[in-house]
DNA sequence: TGACATCTACTATAAACATAGTATTCTTGG
DNA sequence: CCAAGAATACTATGTTTATAGTAGATGTCA
């Protein structure tokens, strides 16, 4: 795909669409993750530039329409992570979660889940170049 | 402290100063963690419009300025992640990660260093409400 | 001592962002 | 049929970002 780089707003509505799949405006504005109070208009511009931007596209549905991401979470949210992890954090991937946690309230559940993701990325061979990876005990 | 958000070049200047520590404009410009290309001024320009918002301050050396961060790199990192896990990732610490280390190569040894955090995290009373934090222990 | 390099201060500007108003079209209940 | 409500299209605007030029000060060294 090509596109051209979300901005934060935008991301969040991308966020949006990809949680609930297509969405009207109304909808999109009502789901809005910060509970920022916007005006419809807001949302429905937005969503027309994010269209040019190739990162929407949309299909009548009644009188309104109903938005779709064309470009899936991974896709962007990898380059755009990475992007960022570089450019603040030197590239280190561990030092950004470090920040992250020592903010975050991370509950305990979401911690496990963290491990799990880890242990599973672990598996696939998420390693570098020289260890291929065994096992490594617990979950 | 009170800042001002600091704009996604900004973030990167401030690594830079984190990083190195004091840097004259012409330190920081050539540190910059993407590589592009700027003119001197350019960096000059921010790094005053940071002043302004409160994020670095100056002293004088010899006819130049050694500019240094005047808020921490938990300070800022902190809310400025978990703001943009809240919007993009629904508030998901571990969706964020996934995603992260999806697209990221990443290393053997940095997941490690994950699973270090993680475990040293889960130590000091990382869960959530149950758990009261003791030490804040460092690496 | 004077040319050259280097630095800051100040100003400018193009583009992107976030936001929303106004006009117009469409649908539908009475 | 027509008015009310709701949606889109189009336009506008204030702000922030990122970028850099120009002018003037100052230090340096041959």
């Amino acid at each position: 795909m090509k596109y051209r780089e979300p901005s934060r707003l935008e991301m969040q509505v991308l966020s949006v669409l990809w949680e609930r799949g297509s969405s009207t405006v109304r909808e999109a504005l009502e789901a809005m993750p910060d509970g920022k109070a916007r005006a419809y208009t807001t949302i429905l511009t937005v969503l027309q530039m994010m269209e040019k931007k190739g990162l929407v596209s949309h299909v009548a549905q009644g009188n309104a329409h109903l938005y779709q991401a064309r470009v899936s979470r991974q896709e962007v949210t990898g380059p755009w992570l990475r992007g960022l992890v570089r450019q603040v954090f030197g590239g280190s991937a561990a030092a950004a979660l470090q920040h992250l946690l020592a903010e975050e309230r991370v509950s305990r559940r979401e911690l496990d889940e963290i491990k799990e993701i880890i242990a599973r990325h672990e598996q696939q061979g998420g390693g570098a170049a020289d260890a291929p990876v065994k096992k490594k005990g617990k979950a």
